[in-house]
RNA sequence: CGGGAAAUAGCACAACUUGGUAGUGCACUUGGUUUGGGACCAAGGGGUUGCAGGUUCAAAUCCUGUUUUCCCGACCA
């Protein structure tokens, strides 16, 4: 049967999406606008997000610091891009008490000044080069519109903020996070992102280039899933960060920024997860694996006991489901919380020597003789299910990619069937703006690496310059 | 921030039009029987109706403001 409190993904997406939400008790509303209450299953995947990628920095050299929440005024104001980029969205601070503050506060949107500031009276010499800085924090936007993980004021993410001292450095510095992120999405999150490169007009305020990670959500909208900025000398100009290079010359040094935020946790969502509620793979999922012994039979009950030690001594997570509910009760609630795999053990597998086993992304119910080795099987099958869920993520992206030579073509593209739209482009924003007029699509990114369909722009049909992917954004 | 809709127990909703002691289902508690796809019987607990004002003998109900949520635009990770 199915859980009546979701609505049908293909009913309403956006109600099916906060249903999910709400279900698998990830989040919920509070009454500040934009501001949820991440729950334990939602505060569960961010920790193992945190886990994996914090390991994944520290392995390439980072160091996680923490900055202040709040930001002087006149030091947000150093760098102009960055001010004008944020402006609209920068929250305030006033005190309760009669005294103003001799200055103005606000609460960090992205923390490029703080760590800029902190840089220009740290940074003397070539030898104090590299800073490889990331700090876990919390920031705020005032958002206009708002919805669960995809776009909340308040949000929880990683800024890894380094500064070196040759341009070279930090441009690898910048395409190595760039790939870290990759790395991320595709083998852990079973979530085939394309790469490539901000245009002007999207870049982040104050960057020199910004190289993302572009995501497709199930009903075609995309995602960005992960940014790598290189920034050039441009903070370090506004903020005055010098240092003394090799030849005893005074020079200004090269920062980046990368970040990825409590959004991907969307992403899953609307990637993986269906009708039933949440699907996670096995790779990010908090639990993989839930064992639901059938009855309250001895032998049931030891032989569960004698599996989920097996797998918890072999860094599987798994648990047994004691509670007193009827099997249905518990086969849905493991479905609705994501549980990648579900291990049923009753009387009547017992007689026939066999287990069952059943799988989340697929609802598969596989029966094995109770002989094999099942440590082995399960590790297999979590891999294969992992595997499985990103195949057919790839899938359904190859399904909703699309060419379009001219605007014809995009139109009936964006009024059939949105998704990733390949087309060509002549770098002006003029064109940017016209297809931008077409139910909001916007330049996702620029593909580096490939040439253009027909080398005309497909706005103007003046020379393409680039080949471009545009779609809608969450 | 503009345009529309909504807010009543943990959840889904009823009562509002026509003002008169706030109800149903699920969930929860206790006892028992159950257990292979959201069990059954019995007994119980839980709400100053989002918040703040106003009208009235009397407000969930009428009026004003405000907050939050959802949808559609503009802005954004």
């Amino acid at each position: 049967m199915k859980n009546k409190a979701i609505t049908s993904r293909d009913v309403d997406f956006a109600k099916w999406y906060t249903d999910v939400v709400k279900a698998a008790h990830l989040a919920s509303y509070t009454n500040v606008k934009g501001c949820i209450a991440i729950e334990p299953n939602g505060y569960a995947i961010w920790e193992k997000m945190q886990a994996i990628l914090d390991k994944k920095f520290k392995e390439l050299g980072h160091v996680n610091v923490q900055m202040p929440l709040l930001i002087p005024e006149n030091l947000m104001k150093k760098e102009s891009e960055l001010v004008e980029g944020f402006a609209p969205e920068v929250a305030w601070v006033t005190m309760g008490g009669s005294k103003e503050l001799e200055e103005r506060l606000c609460i960090r949107p992205t923390s490029e000044t703080m760590f800029s500031d902190y840089y220009a009276t740290h940074v003397k010499s070539y030898k104090d080069l590299p800073l490889l800085y990331n700090q876990w924090c919390n920031v705020l936007r005032w958002e206009k519109e708002t919805r669960p993980f995809l776009r909340s004021r308040e949000f929880l993410w990683q800024e890894g903020h380094t500064i070196h001292a040759t341009k070279e450095e930090a441009e690898e510095e910048t395409r190595r996070m760039m790939d870290v992120y990759k790395w991320f999405h595709h083998e852990i999150l079973a979530i085939p992102s394309i790469t490539g490169l901000k245009t002007d007009k999207e870049k982040f305020s104050g960057a020199e280039y910004t190289l993302t990670n572009e995501a497709l959500m199930y009903n075609g909208v995309s995602l960005q899933a992960g940014t790598s900025h290189y920034f050039g000398q441009k903070f370090s100009s506004a903020y005055g960060i010098k240092f003394t290079n090799k030849e005893n010359e005074e020079e200004y040094a090269y920062q980046t920024s990368w970040g990825t935020t409590t959004r991907m946790i969307g992403g899953l969502i609307m990637v993986h997860s269906d009708d039933k509620g949440l699907v996670l793979p096995p790779k990010i999922a908090p639990k993989q694996v839930v064992i639901i012994p059938i009855g309250n039979d001895e032998r049931v009950l030891e032989l569960s006991e004698k599996i989920n030690k097996e797998l918890s001594e072999n860094n599987i997570i798994s648990y047994i489901d004691k509670t007193d509910k009827t099997p249905g009760f518990k086969f849905a609630e493991a479905e609705v919380n994501g549980i990648p795999l579900r291990i049923e053990i009753g009387l009547r597998n017992l007689e026939n020597n066999e287990i069952t086993f059943t799988r989340r992304d697929t609802s598969e119910k596989i029966n094995q003789n109770i002989n094999i080795n099942i440590l082995e099987y399960v590790k297999n099958l979590l891999e294969t299910i992992q595997k499985d869920m990103y195949e057919r993520a790839l899938k359904r992206r190859n399904e909703l990619t699309f060419e379009a030579r001219n605007l014809e073509e995009v139109k009936k593209i964006i009024n059939t069937q949105p998704g990733f739209i390949k087309a060509d482009w002549c770098g002006s924003l003029e064109c940017e703006l016209k297809m931008k007029e077409i139910n909001g699509i916007k330049s996702r990114c620029i593909l580096e690496h490939e040439k253009p369909l027909t080398g005309k722009c497909v706005v103007c049909g003046e020379n393409a310059k680039h080949l471009v992917v545009w779609g809608i954004q969450y």
